[in-house]
DNA sequence: GTCGAAATAAACACTG
DNA sequence: CCAGTGTTTATTTCGA
């Protein structure tokens, strides 16, 4: 009764398309059940875990040129990743996007609101089709103001920071060196992480296409996607193998040619070495940080136009060849017109710089703790004046429920990597389909963002079956009563603690329905466990075979997901790289992402070897030994299984497993 | 539109 | 009888 008042609330939000992944809403037909609640797809996610800012080194300062410059680096990046985003994934060094704002009609106000209060449908509504374009590169030229005031300001303090520092201090112990360095190429990292998913999920919208010549689909993209080297290669646009790099980078006059250069430059050699402390900017020489032409210069260049750079069309994902600018208009015209995909095409791209400020924030947020905790600076609580929308709750310390202060809040409110905006709706029984099939892994999310889900009421993303079996899994001896069940459950998610007659009986009916679930009469009566095999069964990962797959699991990596994932995989194993010179290499960086992938695919356990056998799958999973801590008992579990008591009533569970359902088994199936 | 998976709800049986 | 446990069926939603 409650609990369905509490859906039928939650059904009001705004029906979305399924197609470009909405961030919130999905239509919820009515009904008696239960009420949809948001998507599951991109919704856009914080940063990684908010706890652990990688490697807490706690040495003393470290030479000063080199935070600097690494600072700068992450700026840069940062820096170059929006203000591409903002025009259109142009090129690096094409700095078309000044934007020509005067032309604009559209009230700032609106243009500002309406990504995220209108649908796009409202858009196309209110909007008639130039003011749909004014609306959006008057938005692109704000958020270009804003960025590059921030950025502004954000050098000038480090800078500042910069000549404190050298005053104070001169000699730094070497050891402290790497951890620092560690840590501040972590965050380069990620936010190259970053730029990464967004590329992902234009291309799982299908708005930016590969080229045939440069991958063959996004699994194979998404390896050297990872190195830094390529990062640029790759938001040119993804295309257009032919086109030098150098062109846009020769762009003449922009203060982004600095910016990409130098972040070219610190990614191009392949080992970072620890010790780049020599590097270039001596003693922080910005050359680039000074946003020489900002935003407030619009000058337009007659003749050029901001989707239009060196002959091609800059349209995500289009890149056609247009030999002048009439040509271009015409192409744009035709090609590009106010039409159902241009307009998803443009969502989308506001979407990808609403949560590249987003995550933008938090990244800067974050360095600027871990230069406060460097002892180079306190830093302020917020050091600076928040030029992105980016809420409170967004640095929220630890899960506690925020209520979302509006629902309509421009921006996703506190979120778990990886959660949904639709998990935010707290309350009712939100009928979202938690898929544990592209959301990450469940072990490692878990484990990331552990302390959200035990402190906010936010539905975990994860099906009841995965939740059962990783509380199953998680105890010594891999079995629990139902009620053991129920109080981890409880324990780990403070969605569970209320609605509990809900849950409960759909954890009784997964237990029950769920062949991989077996229960097992115990001395202290029933407890249940979790044959592997079953549960691979019943969600064949074909992955590898599937595209949609691949797309659904790429949309299921928010970038939260994606940075849990990639920062699990950098505590699992690969962290060590980030030391070492190779760390660049596609070589190591490819392993970081075919991981995400793999986790996203199939949470902990290890795909079929039969069902996938797919190539794509580059590296083996660096998680491999989580993974057969996880498998193992799983097959050990079999022999283990106390078939005995258990009499007539459970044939099942004395016997094979396969007997339950599905006779003939792949042998090779459980983890080899 | 169909189908399968998942979530939800509910009825029912069994047991202590 | 009741609560907890377990099974089963029905309905709805969603994504493929």
């Amino acid at each position: 009764m409650m609990v369905e008042s509490a859906s039928e609330t939650i059904r009001s939000a705004p029906s979305g398309q399924n197609g470009v992944g909405s961030i919130s809403g999905q239509t919820d037909g009515g009904g008696g059940g239960g009420g949809g609640a948001g998507a599951a797809g991109t919704g856009g996610s914080g940063p990684g875990r908010d706890s652990a800012a990688g490697p807490d080194s706690n040495g003393e300062m470290s030479p000063a040129e080199l935070l600097h410059f690494q600072q700068q680096q992450a700026l840069q990046v940062a820096r170059q990743f929006l203000l591409q985003q903002a025009s259109g994934l142009s090129s690096p060094g094409n700095n078309d996007s000044k934007q020509s704002a005067s032309s604009v009609q559209v009230p700032v106000s609106v243009a500002m609101m309406s990504p995220q209060m209108l649908t796009p449908q409202q858009m196309q509504q209110i909007l008639s089709p130039p003011q749909l374009q004014a609306l959006l590169q008057q938005q692109q030229a704000l958020m270009l103001q804003q960025l590059q005031e921030y950025y502004k300001k954000q050098q000038e303090q480090l800078h500042l920071q910069l000549l404190t520092q050298q005053q104070a201090g001169k000699q730094q112990p070497k050891e402290a060196l790497g951890n620092k360095q560690l840590a501040f190429q972590q965050q380069l990292l990620q936010m190259q992480q970053l730029q990464q998913q967004h590329l992902l999920n234009l291309q799982r919208q299908g708005l930016v296409s590969l080229q045939p010549g440069q991958a063959s689909g996004p699994l194979q993209t998404l390896p050297q996607a990872v190195c830094p080297t390529d990062l640029p290669q790759l938001w040119k646009g993804e295309g257009a193998p032919g086109q030098p790099a150098e062109d846009s980078v020769k762009q003449e006059g922009l203060d982004l040619t600095g910016s990409a250069t130098t972040a070219t430059s610190f990614a191009a050699p392949p080992k970072v070495s620890p010790s780049l402390s020599h590097h270039t900017l001596p003693n922080g020489q910005p050359t680039v940080l000074t946003p020489r032409r900002d935003s407030s210069s619009h000058e337009e260049t007659p003749g050029s136009h901001p989707l239009y750079g060196h002959g091609e069309c800059k349209w995500p994902g289009c890149e056609t060849l247009c030999e002048d600018l009439g040509q271009f208009i015409k192409h744009l015209n035709t090609e590009h017109a106010l039409d159902d995909r241009s307009t998803a095409q443009c969502r989308v791209q506001m979407q990808v710089v609403q949560q590249l400020e987003i995550q933008l924030a938090k990244e800067s947020e974050r360095l600027q703790a871990m230069m406060a905790h460097l002892h180079m600076r306190p830093s302020e609580p917020k050091p600076f004046n928040q030029p992105v929308t980016v809420s409170a709750a967004d640095s929220f310390p630890d899960g506690l429920v925020h209520p979302p202060t509006s629902a309509a809040a421009p921006v996703t409110p506190l979120r778990p990597p990886g959660l949904s905006s639709a998990s935010l709706h707290s309350g009712g029984p939100t009928r979202r389909r938690s898929s544990d099939k592209f959301c990450s892994p469940i072990s490692s999310e878990l484990a990331q963002n552990h302390e959200f889900y035990k402190n906010a009421d936010v539905r975990p993303p994860f099906t009841y079956a995965s939740l059962i079996r990783q509380a199953i899994l998680e105890t010594p001896d891999r079995q629990l009563t139902l009620n053991e069940i129920y109080n981890w459950f409880t324990r780990m998610f403070a969605y569970f603690r209320r609605n509990t007659a809900t849950w409960k009986n759909a954890v009784r009916h997964n237990l029950s329905l769920h062949k991989c679930f077996v229960r097992v009469e115990n001395v202290k009566g029933a407890v249940w466990t979790v044959d592997e095999r079953e549960y691979q069964k019943r969600r064949p990962p074909k992955m590898t075979g599937s595209p949609t797959l691949v797309k659904n699991m790429i949309s299921g990596l928010s970038y939260g997901a994606l940075n849990a994932s990639y920062q699990a995989a950098l505590a699992e194993s690969s962290f060590p790289l980030l030391n070492s010179p190779g760390m660049l290499n596609p070589g190591s960086a490819s392993s970081l992402l075919p991981l995400s992938h793999e986790d996203v695919g199939a949470p902990v356990e290890p795909l079929p070897s039969n069902g996938s056998s797919s190539p794509p799958r580059l590296s083996p999973p660096q998680y491999s030994h989580q993974v057969q801590v996880k498998e193992e008992p799983a097959e050990a579990e079999e022999d283990r299984r106390p078939g005995p008591p258990l009499g007539p009533p459970n044939p099942s569970t004395a016997g094979p497993p396969e007997d339950r359902d599905l006779e003939e088994e792949l042998p090779g199936e459980e983890l080899s």
